[in-house]
DNA sequence: CTGTGTGCAAACACTTTGCAGGTGT
DNA sequence: ACACCTGCAAAGTGTTTGCACACAG
């Protein structure tokens, strides 16, 4: 297990709504929207303070969004080291979204290939959604 | 320029609303949203008829889903043989979104690579976003 | 003529904003 | 003590549903 982060290493004051929020993603191994962090920590927060806390997650780095395949946004931690600092913070590996159970994980592991682009075009950033049967589901 | 589809090739009933709407996306190349066809249909038509005449559209095999950076959601014709009969209907190919002027355009000729997954995981379908600047912007 | 498409109104879901009061450092 | 976080209320945005009428085939 890598040390896992903490809200100091991001500048970030300790709250027990962020302190909450960080532990459920730390305790999954794939994304959660807003209303899946709502459910975990029983509404013990209001709605409105968690959107700020994934926003400002995001802004600080700790999360990126996931995309969703029927509009929806997630989110998951950033893990490997895609910090503040300057903002290039790639994200260019692999989600996959099991159609069956919903859940959307990240593929670590897997790096989208480097794709040749029409001429003209340059890339900043890529997004692969895979959907179909987790591993879970699949047996 | 291949023949264009009409609404008669997916048993649609030909009204204004969907001759305008399937017109509207065949004037383009890029993805557009509800609310790119309201306004370059001046909404001559209902907010609700643009959207069911989008969701009829898609459960037809006329147009598929791009999915969209900020958790929207655009639409696209689907070009080639992706018909309706089986509902396997693949769209393997690749999105690219301009993150200066915002168009999301299909790009056609690329595709999407295949992955090598972890054992366990299946895959029926994926959706490769790209976001950077298009040619156009570029220059 | 019959079934489907359309418009309007209203409901619904999701996200953001403003402000007063509470809390971390 | 001060700045920032939180909760509540309300507004904003995007999408869906119910129903009566209109229209395509």
């Amino acid at each position: 297990m890598n040390s896992k982060y903490s809200l100091k290493d991001f500048e970030l004051r300790s709250t027990p709504c962020r302190t909450d929020v960080l532990a459920t993603f730390q305790k999954v191994d794939y994304a959660l929207s807003q209303g899946d962090i709502e459910q975990r920590l029983s509404d013990q927060y209001d709605r409105v303070t968690v959107y700020r806390t994934l926003k400002t997650f995001l802004t600080q780095g700790l999360l990126h969004k996931v995309l969703d395949d029927n509009g929806g946004v997630k989110y998951a931690l950033c893990k490997e080291l895609c910090h503040q600092g300057d903002h290039t913070h790639q994200h260019d590996h692999v989600h996959f979204k099991c159609n069956l159970c919903g859940q959307t994980t990240c593929l670590e592991t897997v790096h989208i290939p480097s794709i040749q682009l029409p001429a003209g075009f340059t890339k900043q950033e890529s997004n692969l959604l895979i959907q179909g049967v987790c591993s879970v589901c699949g047996a």
